[in-house]
RNA sequence: GGCCCCGUCGUCCAGCGGUCUAGGACGCCGGCCUUUCAAGCCGGUAACGCGGGUUCGAAUCCCGUCGGGGCUACCA
């Protein structure tokens, strides 16, 4: 039988971490099988869904490199591969289950419904204990699965092992609301039957719901999917990764620079390993090794620092500097809210390679490299109070002079002016050079100060030590940031 | 409350009865390198929740217990 599988996730909301990561194992699960991976919406939830989100979703899946063979935006043999395009045919499935007797109107009403529950629960059993079929007989309402109570629920869940579910503790639950939309377990389970999906892999708090799949695949008279439940990820205080954690959203990760192939190495550990020892690692090279059956049952604390490193080691291991240069763009002109100039864009490019080493997202690039596109550069306090101590006047004065006479202008040429300096100086590095390096990047931590002052140009160098000076003469504060 | 899942360093993952004085990665700490910051290199810190079994032998199997989590809607 042909690995069909499906992520389908619902257009409420932005596409969410854990998503993102089932949709990763369900596709990795697919290429390494050789099978078929399925886009599908589920916006069963009409008034919460919205267009935005679902372009988000299909956006962030092609971000990743999930490619889907089947599905929204690609299409398929299936028809439409969103739910709002099948109500009828979930209706038509409800309507034959309650002709079948295998499910039933109920006009209940809700106060009813919580009597019945408190009830239970009062006698410690399952809340959904007394909802079972009543005996009056409805003609309106919602329409209720019937919940055989001679058998238990067994399936062999592939991470999971053996699960068996007594049959009192699967509620009689709603399939068909009393406006006649479908609810997610009816229209989940007719599609993964109809489009002939061959694993569910999804995530962990699906496990109690998978009873009931089941008992409605074979009330449809199909053989259900064999299922696999994903352990959940966890924000950093031990619960659901949620909301609360911050970024949830994958495209707030997008957005802060984050690379699609790190994000993606990251997200494939969460419950996998490709073996002991490694860490990094392609996506093809993930694809081989992958085993549904060999992922964890422990649920995973997503930690950012941990991605942090990695992407950072993605920065300046997997990409050349040419790629970095061009991937940095963006993000340094969004971050300089306005374009580059053919001669600025030289000026990054020849600080690049510098710049690459020392970050971990791109959105921290233009933190590095902004005193080359900005005159008004200001003073980090600290920075400042920490290096203009006597004796750095003369420093500025005599870097000034020697500079102004540097040719060609470039960093060895640059390097060995300063380093004279220091040697007729008889200061050291520290105490030589890092004056020079707060008096024009306005900060003492920077790229590396030959390369720097290359790269903004002797002109410009020249101004911010001339204004440097001025400062330090007039003890004045006036240009702290 | 009911049902279900999970339990190895702070975190992620390895370990599937002996090779475990428990391995890798992040983090953290220290050192080296060094014009700052990073990076890099070297070294270190740190875990089998607890209690019973089973067994010649248990991190690995079983039971209990404790702890964490999920579900419990006319949300998905």
């Amino acid at each position: 039988m042909s690995v069909r599988v499906r992520i389908a996730p619902s257009p409420t909301g932005y596409l969410h971490v854990g998503n993102a990561r089932a949709a990763l194992f369900n596709w990795l699960f697919a290429r390494h099988e050789g099978g078929t991976f399925i886009l599908r919406i589920d916006d069963t939830d009409v008034a919460r869904s919205d267009p935005e989100f679902e372009r988000d979703i299909l956006d962030g899946l092609r971000w990743l490199g999930l490619d889907w063979d089947e599905g929204v935006g690609v299409g398929g043999p299936h028809g439409s591969y969103r739910q709002s395009d099948r109500f009828d045919r979930y209706r038509q499935v409800a309507e034959d289950l309650v002709a079948t007797g295998r499910a039933y109107l109920d006009d209940r009403s809700p106060e009813e419904l919580d009597e019945l529950r408190r009830r239970a629960q009062k006698e410690g059993k399952h809340p959904g204990f007394y909802i079972r079929r009543p005996d009056r007989e409805a003609t309106s309402g919602v329409i209720r699965f019937s919940v055989p109570q001679d058998a238990p629920v067994t399936f062999d869940d592939v991470v999971r092992g053996e699960m068996t579910f007594s049959p009192e503790v699967v509620d009689d639950f709603v399939i068909l609301r009393s406006d006649g939309t479908p609810t997610y377990h009816l229209a989940s389970t007719v599609d993964d039957v109809d489009y002939e999906i061959s694993h569910v892999v999804r995530g962990e708090d699906l496990l109690s719901s998978t009873p009931k799949h089941i008992l409605l695949a074979r009330a449809m008279g199909a053989v259900p999917a064999t299922y696999a439940h994903l352990p959940l990820l966890f924000g950093p205080d031990g619960k659901k990764l949620s909301k609360r954690h911050g970024d949830t959203a994958l495209r707030s990760y997008r957005e802060a620079g984050y690379l699609p192939e790190a994000m993606f190495n990251y997200l494939a550990l969460l419950g996998w390993s490709l073996d002991a020892e490694t860490t990094i690692f392609s996506r093809q090279a993930a694809v081989e090794a992958f085993e549904l059956s060999s992922v964890s049952k422990n649920p995973a604390i997503f930690d950012r620092d941990k991605l942090d490193w990695m992407n950072g080691e993605y920065i300046r291991t997997r990409l050349t500097t040419d790629e970095f240069a061009a991937r940095a763009r963006p993000f340094l002109e969004r971050g300089l809210t306005r374009g580059l100039t053919a001669d600025e864009w030289a000026r990054f490019c020849e600080v690049a390679a510098l710049v690459q080493e020392r970050v971990k997202v791109l959105s921290e690039v233009v933190d590095q490299v902004r005193f080359l596109f900005e005159d008004e550069i200001g003073y980090d306090e600290r920075s400042w109070s920490k290096v203009m101590k006597p004796g750095a006047e003369q420093v500025l004065e005599e870097a000034a002079r020697r500079l102004e006479a540097v040719d060609p202008w470039d960093s060895e040429s640059i390097e060995a002016a300063l380093r004279a300096m220091l040697a007729d100086l008889e200061v050291g590095a520290r105490k030589g050079l890092q004056p020079i390096r707060v008096a024009v990047t306005g900060s003492s931590v920077s790229p590396p100060l030959f390369e720097s002052l290359a790269a903004l140009g002797r002109d410009r160098t020249l101004a911010r030590l001339q204004e440097a000076r001025r400062r330090l003469a007039s003890g004045s504060d006036d240009t702290l940031r």
